[in-house]
DNA sequence: ATTTGAAACGAACGTTCGTTTATTTGTGAA
DNA sequence: TTCACAAATAAACGAACGTTCGTTTCAAAT
């Protein structure tokens, strides 16, 4: 009861959706283009178009493959961090390894990303905003959970921390044009160590 | 000698670039097309194009237009403010007052802005990373300033200061969707004191 | 060997983009 | 009054966009 007839039609779903991500990195999704997309893998217009009915559709599918690889690379392995600092720690560290790739990576493309910033169809900016809430909430979490084990000070405002982590966060994720990314990474470790260590102390 | 001859040409380019920017501000700058100007202010597609010859020049245009209005309604005022920290906090607090206007104000872009982040052709590039350039520098050297003036410990790194405030900084600028502005403001203003007091005592 | 159906194709569609050209409008200067 | 010239217009252009349609390809199922 094999399902697909001819050769392999999701492994070419997949290729699209690589590409899009890849064009949308540094160009934004709305520069991954039907035909730029087909050119770059070789296909036709309508082959790539014919496997998601709509640029709308294939918009949402490029923002949900992103999001699934955040979940599996960075999610998922600090979810299985002890609750308290440590996690907070790994959601850190996940985040900046997952955006700043060893070399020669493609570079992944975290919640919030400019690509997806503008241009976006209603649809879409509701599962970015629901992309950008889970990652939030997570993170928002973590914090709370390190106050509730007394590794951060009770009388500190967990949204603050978040917001002021999530600053930095984003920060290196969109400064790696500036600065080598080792140089990047390493002042965002230090203003995060600088902003736990501050919180614990109070 | 008057310049122009027939009624206030000045005036007509002024008002498309307001409009460009406020197109900009919420849906990029890719998305204030010449037809939806010329639709927004009554005029003909060719009336608007006329004025700057095309569509490059017309980007370029707004963003020295925006660059102009943050020279004018950030750096100039912070410039008269005494070097040291009293600079930095203008700075900050000018670009958070900028970033954030009162009340029905059409919220100004500031450099970095997500408009501009993506599609746009290498001159406009270069244009925003000079713009970004001139604010990163101003910021930078008044932190150094602080640090020479002994308001701010000297085994402080500067980069590493400039990094964290900014990175603050756009937060708060990239926020306002989330919450309501004045609690982002005070959130802003809530990290900034905590950051430069942590690098007072040290 | 034949049938089937997912996968890809090629060509055209209507629309919108930026751009060009030729023309009209209107005011300050001669 | 007439002239000159900036400002705005209408109409059209090629290119690229997303999309539709009919057809072709080819591995698996019968």
């Amino acid at each position: 009861m094999a399902i697909s007839t001819r050769s392999n039609g999701i492994r070419s779903r997949q290729a699209i959706l690589d590409r899009a991500l890849e064009v949308a990195g540094s160009a934004g999704l709305h520069a991954a283009t039907i035909g730029v997309l087909s050119d770059a893998l070789g296909m036709s217009k309508s082959g790539v178009f014919a496997h998601f009915g709509s640029k709308d559709a294939l918009d949402l599918a490029a923002i949900d493959a992103a999001a699934e690889r955040f979940a599996r690379g960075v999610m998922a392995p600090a979810a299985t961090a002890p609750p308290g600092i440590a996690r907070v720690v790994a959601l850190c560290e996940g985040f900046l390894a997952f955006v700043v790739p060893a070399a020669g990576a493609p570079a992944h493309l975290a919640p919030g990303h400019p690509a997806f910033a503008l241009s976006s169809s209603p649809a879409a900016r509701a599962r970015l905003d629901a992309w950008l809430g889970a990652w939030r909430d997570a993170l928002l979490a973590s914090v709370a959970e390190a106050i509730a084990h007394g590794e951060m000070a009770a009388a500190s405002d967990p949204a603050q921390a978040e917001f002021e982590l999530r600053a930095v966060l984003d920060a290196a994720a969109r400064g790696m044009r500036d600065e080598p990314p080792a140089a990047i990474v390493a002042r965002a470790r230090r203003a995060i160590d600088r902003t736990l260590v501050s919180w614990s102390a109070a």
